[in-house]
DNA sequence: AGAATAGCATACCAAATTAGTATGTATTCA
DNA sequence: TGAATACATACTAATTTGGTATGCTATTCT
């Protein structure tokens, strides 16, 4: 169980375009910045876009601009429009052929677990992780 | 990100030992109860004495017995017997060949998710998902 | 003692997921 | 028009996950 790396380039693109304060960044400015491969990116922010958490304009001098104000993206959001699996957790997943369905206890505490751990994480935005991460780069 | 299905099975075991009551359960029991595979089964248990949750006696009638008191086994401590990479979350995990190393503003974030995220497993213990589980099978 | 039962260790295998690439098309600006 | 860019689809490679096979070692029962 980790976050994979579909999340944490996802994070670090926005964190990027927020950077930007409002000017379109193309997915090959990010790529560079942030020394991360183009085309998987590209995918992501395909993600990203489609969860509504940016908004891009194609063409040249084109790019990708935060859809909602920082403080309304949260972890889990970005974790969801990469990973749309995200917090199945136990035998709650798709198919677990040895769940017992009707008689297995075990689904109510994995919902109970699921919500608490996804709450933690929809308590971390974008504009915290931002301030954290340039509090540390200038230290 | 999801839980695996080490987890659930030897989460699973777990509860059929504690059920058991005392008594050695073997790892055919376990399956045969709990509708799962084997020699899989035993690779989990493996690793459950590894961590030193359960213990175990070879030969004719024998099994596992739980190695501590149902209080004392939290859900973080499974998943790590099972599952040693458990919570090595984005750019802290072993090698992320783009995490920026020293200016990377993004290691204590995730340290500290990860730490919230480890302390609310670790809020479930054997004895507690035990009793829920009994409950939900009796009504 | 010896058969049966069970744990334990090692290696192997298959399916699924993850990470990443390739190729080409549509859109926009200058 | 042409360069820069997003966007779409398909493919590939590496890793992880889930599971088997084989066989040996330890213990108990008769």
């Amino acid at each position: 169980m980790a976050i994979n790396t579909r999340t944490e380039y996802a994070l670090r693109a926005l964190l990027e375009i927020l950077n930007s304060d409002g000017e379109a960044v193309s997915a090959a400015e990010i790529c560079r910045r942030q020394m991360l491969p183009k085309k998987y990116i590209e995918h992501l922010l395909a993600g990203l876009k489609a969860a509504a958490l940016v908004s891009s304009t194609a063409g040249a001098r084109g790019g990708y601009i935060l859809a909602r104000t920082p403080d309304q993206i949260r972890l889990h959001d970005i974790m969801q429009a990469v990973d749309d699996t995200s917090w199945e957790l136990g035998c709650n997943g798709k198919d677990d052929k040895y769940c017992l369905g009707a008689d297995c206890g075990l689904h109510g505490i994995w919902n109970e677990i699921a919500e608490k751990l996804h709450n933690t994480l929809q308590e971390y935005t974008l504009a915290y992780i931002f301030e954290q991460n340039k509090t540390r780069e200038t230290t």
